[in-house]
DNA sequence: TACACATATGAGCAATCGTTCAATCGTTTC
DNA sequence: GAAACGATTGAACGATTGCTCATATGTGTA
């Protein structure tokens, strides 16, 4: 399994991305990139972690955990941001497929769409270690 | 628990960051904000998801996955990224506590810290439906 | 000592993000 | 029809992000 291709001046580009960057373990790193998710999996993994990756969306989503159906106006009242910041968000959520709207009338019902949210959201909280959770079974 | 406080002009303001918005259900709206996570850890959250928010990170996390532990200039290689990339990536993600580093001499060895983010990852792969997902049980 | 090497880091810059402001759309009420 | 209202949207602007380039740090080797 070892191939030594860390002699001086041995340098060998792997990736078509990669700019030759010089290689310790030529077999693991192959194997390693043939064990990658697609470039498009990647892409779209990363995109779902964005939409999580800012306090506004989260409020938004924990508030939609703990009061399960709830309208944009509400929403923001109860996430601490404008209407307008929330229908931003919550438009980015919906285009992802993490919440989903109900209309009625001049009003617009916003729900999660699917219950990895709920996980993602809890197993994260256990990764940074919560000293507050209280979004148990609303 | 009905309260309709939105008759005309009559304006609720609940959270101290909300300017005024115009509230429905004022019962539910105070209650899911008390079941709000505080400050703090949303923020954390936001921070932690951002860190998967990058493909690039992404991919050094599914490297890791896959390979167990490898030392950097292997990790760009197989990301396919420069070092300087990678080792910025690295910091981040160190910084966090979601890697951990060996060193041996003039080698960083890096290797996950803690099996959260494996569930992360394989959750929101989950939630983006994969086409590919070959990081088992390096 | 001097050099090569693996890694780390700071500055700078282009790209992206999240917010606000203003305008708009569709619905309800008068 | 007109006005009020909930929601949506586009533009613009400041803040943040992630890269590259250049340089620094520390280790192994001649």
């Amino acid at each position: 399994m070892l191939v030594h291709v860390n002699s001086r001046s041995n340098v060998v580009s792997i990736a078509a991305d990669a700019c030759s960057v010089s290689v310790t373990d030529a077999d693991r790193v192959a194997a390693v990139q043939r064990a990658l998710p697609s470039e498009e999996c990647v892409q779209n993994l990363a995109h779902v972690f964005g939409l999580l990756a800012d306090p506004g969306r989260l409020r938004l989503i924990s508030a939609l955990l703990e009061g399960g159906e709830m309208c944009v106006c509400d929403l923001a009242a109860a996430t601490g941001q404008s209407m307008s910041a929330a229908s931003h968000a919550l438009r980015l959520l919906r285009a992802d497929r993490v919440v989903k709207v109900r209309r009625a009338g001049r009003m617009a019902y916003y729900r999660l769409a699917d219950s990895h949210v709920r996980m993602l959201f809890d197993l994260a909280i256990t990764h940074v270690g919560h000293e507050d959770g209280e979004h148990g079974d609303g």
